[in-house]
DNA sequence: AAAGGATTGAATCAAGTGCTTGAATCGTTT
DNA sequence: AAACGATTCAAGCACTTGATTCAATCCTTT
């Protein structure tokens, strides 16, 4: 198998580049930092990964599908709950899996999804493809229930609000540390707690707003 | 005077500048490439700006004093109006001058608010210092007008919500292209004025969102 | 313990990077 | 038109970048 030794290294890699990648951008460092980060040398980033796009999707595919069961499960059981979910349901089953790898795996999680919402706001061009195969998915069963919580939505306006509302998501919990941050001094326990809440209240919020009447 | 000459060299370099670095980010564009795209010699960015911070500096304070004047402005009006002003008002109020650059303006306007998100969400060092500067004059009067808006939220997360608020504005504002471009073939005139209404009932109904009760 | 593939190390390459220099040009002022 | 500062040019420097090479090492299998 000879998994046993490569992993250190690979792994490794793929740690550092999440890590500075989440910090310095997805292009704003350098193979050669990640690598003297990583302790490592070039010649096995390229015998591992190829080039910076394949470590990148290396470092997406440990976690993505994770993340993706992860929502879809949440998804199966709100549509076989009894009664209509409502949009606090809904927004619980899309942040919950993120919140689970920001509480439950340290400083991993949270580096992970720092690097999800630095391939999100970079706009590098395999994030299209990458957010088809864990997302697309899940997209129209979220639209669905939506129309089904909010019917004074229209079917336009929620796709739309839809889409809002998980970049907001993404980015507010990237941030979340450096947001509640000031604030945290008082309550440094529960900053993340009252972070999270404040966002859910504002997503729901955004996702069932009335429609505007003419001003 | 002798700004006869140089300013078209200058702002050509800015506007390269400005639309390459909305376009690949704050530092995913070399000088070299500006330069080229201007027309322009190595030496007349040194000579100009000295550095990429002076050209970004200089960028952001072409376009920077307008947006913040504008905004105040709106926000004057708001308070010497009669009666509290609502969620919309103050949406409208932040948002409008923003609108007004990515209708005006044409491309320019567009391509420096892509510029102001990617200075965002690139998390330059030096944006931190230039939103003190265009932004934090009005923070508190926004917070205040929201806080008699929905006096059922509480202070604290109020503030939390504002600054969800003008990240997701930002953001979408930058995207507001790629994301009415698939659906604006059917209704190509209004792609965009749909897109923001919908953006500003998002903002609303997320700021003025009722807390969520125990679940 | 030897063979053989998996993995790593050190060195190197061409291209690209920000920045600087000193001479040439331009426009204005005298 | 001569002199002056403002502006541009061509060339180059020292450095970093992503990528490649080939020999050395590790681990497993036999």
């Amino acid at each position: 198998m000879a998994t046993t030794v490569q992993k250190d290294t690979k792994t490794a890699i793929m740690n550092a580049a999440e890590g500075l990648m989440a910090e310095h951008g997805i292009n704003g460092v350098s193979l050669r930092s990640i690598l003297a980060a990583a302790g490592a040398n070039s010649a096995a980033l390229h015998y591992h990964f190829n080039s910076r796009e394949g470590l990148i999707e290396a470092i997406l595919a440990r976690r993505g599908k994770q993340n993706s069961l992860r929502r879809r499960e949440m998804l199966d059981e709100l549509e076989t709950r009894d009664g209509t979910p409502d949009v606090y349901d809904v927004v619980d089953a899309v942040t919950e899996p993120m919140l689970e790898m920001l509480r439950e795996d340290g400083e991993s999680g949270r580096r992970f999804i720092r690097f999800l919402a630095r391939l999100q706001s970079d706009r590098i061009g395999i994030h299209h493809e990458l957010e088809e195969r864990y997302f697309s998915d899940v997209r129209g069963r979220i639209a669905g229930m939506l129309a089904a919580a909010c019917p004074h939505v229209p079917r336009e306006e929620m796709m739309r609000r839809a889409t809002m509302m998980v970049d907001t998501m993404l980015q507010s919990l990237a941030n979340s540390d450096l947001m509640s941050e000031e604030w945290a001094d008082e309550h440094p326990a529960d900053a993340l707690a009252e972070y999270v809440r404040t966002l859910k209240n504002f997503l729901a919020g955004g996702l069932s707003a009335p429609l505007r009447r003419a001003s």
